[in-house]
DNA sequence: CTAGGGTTAG
């Protein structure tokens, strides 16, 4: 239960910390406690009760006000528990639901289940306007025991049948993981609109069930329901994920045709979309378009134009920013350490760290630390990269240590090397990435007895990797191939044949890495058959000539393939886009917008 | 009075 706890709140943006305990109720680790301890008269809720003109919900809360005034309790608000020890009067189930809509919509979600609980206990019943916003707090903390209760709760009282709790149930379980749930909701839902639609897509795409998201849109779409602004949203995301550029356009003509409103949501998924599909100027197209841009917009713009290899680009959209007046957060200066780090900017890189903190104010977090390791230690700077690791106010986590062991690979150095997987195997003793990592660079130094360990350890572990997977998308069809995958036999000759081409021009299989992988599946196929070159080989068959090659995969590109695709782009007169777990390789012409830094 | 949305290291 704790591990999709903190899933969901990384996925989210809001860490949190999740104990039900009636004394003690820790809030969002980000929020400073707007009303704790402070004086009555600066609770918003307050306000109706001056002079002047009164909100709508004055009643209510004026009577609630009052009620809090009697008491005398100054952290009333931050402790619901005092609402139902201290009062003698019933509790009216109204003011629960005002309470719990406050609090929801605060932020403060664990005081608003707990008001929820509370009420079962009292015995005052909910109605069916209190399930949505409960619901959505218990999907924020991800408290799925809690959430199923919910929803026994509503169909014990027959609210399950209201569109607004079905849709807000379906939100829960997609929010919560549990995607199988979310989907049999909506089928038992009786009544069923675009905003019940939109909250299954989104789930989908928050489970990474991108493919799955499609489909719901085509059925959605066969159903008659048209799709709005946020069903938009969702399929971009998936799109971007996927990197179906061909599906993205179309969706962009879709919402100039039927007049959606670009508005930050929908505009900034089209930014996405396209800096993930490796469209860059598109991407800036769309950029220019929008009328209305914020820091997700412009933050989506650097970190498209980083992970696309143009890292001055990048930096010069910071500046534009700046121009603009818009404050920068977290994510502007992770994209811009980013956009450093691809460009080896050292220098710069520690200055925009430095003003990070000291002009903005904003605390780095573990990911700004990571991007500092990388780009000291791409740069060979290890005393200076390892200083930060042992000195950050923030504990390493696993990732910080893999990325100082693959500075380690890059650069040979095997003693640091030594070190970081020491601690990286602490942290992590099953991930076999780790393990292929070291024995990487056991490799490069011919240090055999070591990786025989290393082989030993993992298979004690019975370790497994992650098969490499590429997708290329040729017409509106996406076609997918891993590793080691049963050859078509044009594709295995072809293959064949181009690297007989290649080898005239200077190619030599750079099999060092592969040749001491500890997988057995990746001996056999070695880098001769790594599923981008599959993909590759296929998208030359198949694709129109001329036409760029459009190549997605889930893991780093290996150096073998690197020269190959650099290679094939200068032999084969093509252009070439390739997707990496980390950022984009555009191949022309011989070589490549990573400079081979990567 | 209620439901659905965008950016994020390695």
């Amino acid at each position: 239960m704790k591990r999709p706890l903190t899933l969901i709140a990384k996925a989210r943006g809001s860490p949190v910390r999740a104990y039900l305990s009636a004394s003690a109720l820790p809030e969002t680790r980000r929020r400073t406690p707007e009303w704790g301890g402070a004086a009555l008269s600066r609770n918003p809720l307050a306000a109706g009760t001056r002079a002047g003109a009164a909100p709508p919900w004055l009643a209510v809360q004026a009577a609630l006000m009052s009620l809090v005034d009697s008491r005398v309790r100054s952290d009333w608000w931050d402790s619901p528990s005092s609402l139902f020890l201290q009062f003698d009067e019933p509790i009216d189930s109204k003011v629960c639901r005002h309470l719990i809509r406050r609090y929801t919509g605060q932020g403060k979600h664990l005081h608003s289940v707990f008001v929820f609980v509370q009420m079962q206990r009292v015995g005052v019943r909910p109605d069916s306007f209190t399930f949505a916003p409960v619901l959505k707090s218990v999907a924020r903390l991800c408290l799925r025991e809690m959430g199923r209760s919910v929803h026994a709760y509503a169909a014990k009282a027959n609210f399950d049948g209201d569109v607004y709790v079905g849709t807000s149930l379906v939100n829960f379980y997609g929010g919560c993981l549990l995607i199988g749930d979310a989907h049999q909701v909506f089928d038992e839902m009786g009544e069923r609109n675009s905003v019940s639609w939109n909250a299954l897509i989104t789930g989908y795409t928050h489970n990474r069930k991108f493919a799955e998201a499609l489909d719901l849109f085509r059925e959605m779409q066969a159903d008659g329901v048209e799709p709005t602004e946020v069903t938009m949203v969702g399929v971009l995301s998936a799109c971007a994920h996927l990197g179906a550029l061909s599906l993205g356009k179309w969706i962009h003509e879709y919402i100039d045709c039927h007049g959606l409103s670009l508005n930050e949501f929908l505009g900034t998924s089209l930014v996405d979309m396209y800096a993930k599909c490796g469209a860059v100027m598109e991407m800036e197209k769309a950029f220019v378009a929008m009328r209305i841009k914020n820091v997700y917009t412009w933050n989506a713009l650097i970190s498209g134009f980083a992970m696309n290899g143009r890292g001055e680009a990048a930096l010069q959209a910071f500046s534009r920013m700046m121009m603009e007046n818009l404050k920068p957060d977290g994510v502007t200066f992770l994209g811009i350490l980013c956009a450093c780090c691809h460009e080896g900017l050292v220098d710069e890189g520690k200055r925009y760290f430095r003003i990070m903190k000291d002009e903005f104010g904003l605390c780095p977090g573990i990911e700004h630390y990571g991007c500092m390791v990388d780009l000291l230690g791409q740069a060979g700077l290890f005393s200076e990269a390892l200083h930060l690791v042992q000195n950050m106010d923030l504990k390493p986590d696993p990732i910080i240590w893999r990325t100082l062991l693959g500075a380690c690979r890059t650069h040979r150095n095997v003693p640091l090397g030594r070190y970081a997987a020491r601690k990286l195997l602490e942290l992590e003793p099953t991930n076999a990435d780790n393990y292929v990592l070291l024995s990487n660079i056991y490799a490069q130094d011919s240090m055999w007895d070591e990786i025989a360990q290393l082989r030993a350890m993992m298979n004690q572990k019975a370790l497994a990797k992650v098969a490499g997977c590429s997708s290329i998308e040729i017409g509106n069809a996406v076609y997918e191939f891993i590793a080691s995958d049963c050859l078509k036999p044009e594709v295995h000759d072809l293959l064949d044949d181009i690297r007989k081409e290649l080898k005239q021009v200077g190619y030599a299989a750079n099999t060092g890495l592969a040749l001491y992988d500890i997988e057995e599946e990746e001996k056999e196929s070695s880098v001769a058959f790594h599923s981008e070159k599959i993909a590759l080989a296929f998208g030359l068959i198949r694709s129109p000539p001329g036409s760029t090659l459009r190549i997605v995969k889930n893991l780093r590109v290996c150096q073998d393939c690197h020269v190959f695709f650099k290679l094939v782009s200068l032999v084969y007169k093509r252009g070439i886009s390739l997707r990496d777990r980390n950022q984009f390789h555009h191949f022309a012409g011989g070589s490549c917008s990573c400079r081979d830094h990567w």
